[in-house]
DNA sequence: AAAACGTGGCC
DNA sequence: TGGCCAAGTTT
């Protein structure tokens, strides 16, 4: 039986369509402050594992835009993996707060120590291997590999499993249908550039295979794209339904020093919704449906007013907390520490309780003008 | 296997 | 306004 002959793109691969996504990466790769220029020979120098690695992990379920950012200020606090293995767990989730999925934070500061004390230093270098640190699963231990290792590991990420789906018309829904996606990502790799091809595809899905009006006009899998051909490129990828939020409420409680300069903070525990981060005391709000409210569901006894409320939207439902402030002459006893409000930056406070304590000092400092 | 887990931007 | 979406992982 005769071969079919291989497709003669020279370096870019057995798929005339990956040779096509190569070209027009090279022309079209986003510049962004982890990654490297694309690499027409495939012979440039590897870039800088730890810099992969964290820029990956920052980008689960995250913006460009937002992790920007994060990504400086990481990379110059924390220049190497050694140097973040040496941080305390603390500073790392500080350094994390207002990035969300905290879990994140905390994973990579455990892998930080597992690569300096365990891998002397030096991330592993298949993707099997490196699914087995913490925080990398699936998606992160391919690109990984890829970018960092020149391993041809398929990367499917969500950008991915919307160009793929529409490239080949995949009317399994999400998530089930991802190990489909997988195997015809593993069957487009190039014989070359793996790390190349999928920053590519995942290029062209966050430019052109977007979700609402991609512009298959400046796609270079225009010719190989099935659902473009059909015209319903929106309907993929189909992805099962979603459940609705529900709304919960809970209180914060804001106490003030009498010099008006402290506000009192605790940390919470390191599981569950805000895990390890640090709060304004506050109610049960994360375990149930109707977190405490009121002044009694305070930590400690103060002459607790209700100043207003501030909404917060999760992934898994809609919060609204009230918030007490107070003043109170002694420290309480009880868990937390005195925070100098001009100093609160510092102190790594998640999204949600930067707004109720800017909503308490507003409340505190329109007290003080009176 | 389904649910938990943040946040901000867009239309 | 509210739902959708963004380089997912863990349990």
């Amino acid at each position: 039986m005769r071969r079919r002959v291989r497709d003669t793109a020279g370096a870019q691969g057995r798929s005339g369509a990956a040779a096509a996504v190569l070209a027009w990466y090279d022309t079209h790769a986003r510049d962004l402050p982890w990654r490297r220029p694309p690499d027409p020979t495939g012979q440039a120098p590897l870039p800088d594992p730890y810099r992969i690695w964290l820029s990956e992990i920052m980008l689960q379920q995250t913006t460009v835009a937002a992790v920007a950012a994060y990504f400086k200020a990481f990379t110059e606090r924390w220049p190497t993996v050694e140097a973040l293995a040496a941080a305390d767990e603390t500073e790392v989730t500080a350094a994390w707060a207002g990035l969300g999925y905290y879990s994140r934070a905390r994973n990579l500061h455990a892998c930080a120590r597992m690569v300096a004390n365990d891998y002397g230093g030096r991330f592993p270098e298949s993707a099997a291997e490196l699914k087995r640190l913490p925080g990398i699963g699936d998606y992160t231990s391919a690109a990984i590999a890829a970018i960092a290792f020149g391993e041809p590991a398929p990367v499917v990420d969500g950008n991915i499993e919307r160009v793929v789906t529409r490239l080949f018309r995949i009317g399994e829904p999400l998530p089930g249908a991802k190990p489909i996606v997988r195997a015809k990502v593993a069957e487009m790799m190039p014989g070359e550039r793996p790390g190349d091809f999928a920053q590519a595809m995942m290029d062209i899905g966050a430019t052109i295979c977007v979700p609402r009006r991609p512009a298959c006009l400046l796609c270079p899998l225009r010719p190989d794209c099935e659902a473009e051909t059909a015209g319903d490129q929106t309907a993929y990828p189909v992805k099962a339904a979603k459940k609705a939020k529900p709304k919960r409420r809970g209180a914060a409680y804001a106490a003030f020093d009498r010099s008006g300069q402290h506000i009192w903070l605790r940390r919470r525990v390191s599981k569950g919704m805000l895990g390890g981060m640090v709060e304004v005391p506050s109610s049960q709000w994360s375990s149930r449906s109707d977190g405490a409210t009121g002044p009694n569901g305070a930590p400690f006894a103060a002459n607790w007013r209700k100043i207003g409320e501030v909404e917060h939207g999760f992934t898994h439902f809609d919060l609204t907390l009230e918030v007490f402030a107070a003043v109170i002459d002694e420290t309480p006893e009880s868990d937390g520490w005195w925070a100098k409000l001009e100093r609160l930056g510092a102190e790594g406070l998640p999204t949600l309780m930067r707004k109720a304590i800017d909503l308490a000092i507003a409340f505190q400092e329109s007290q003080y003008r009176l």
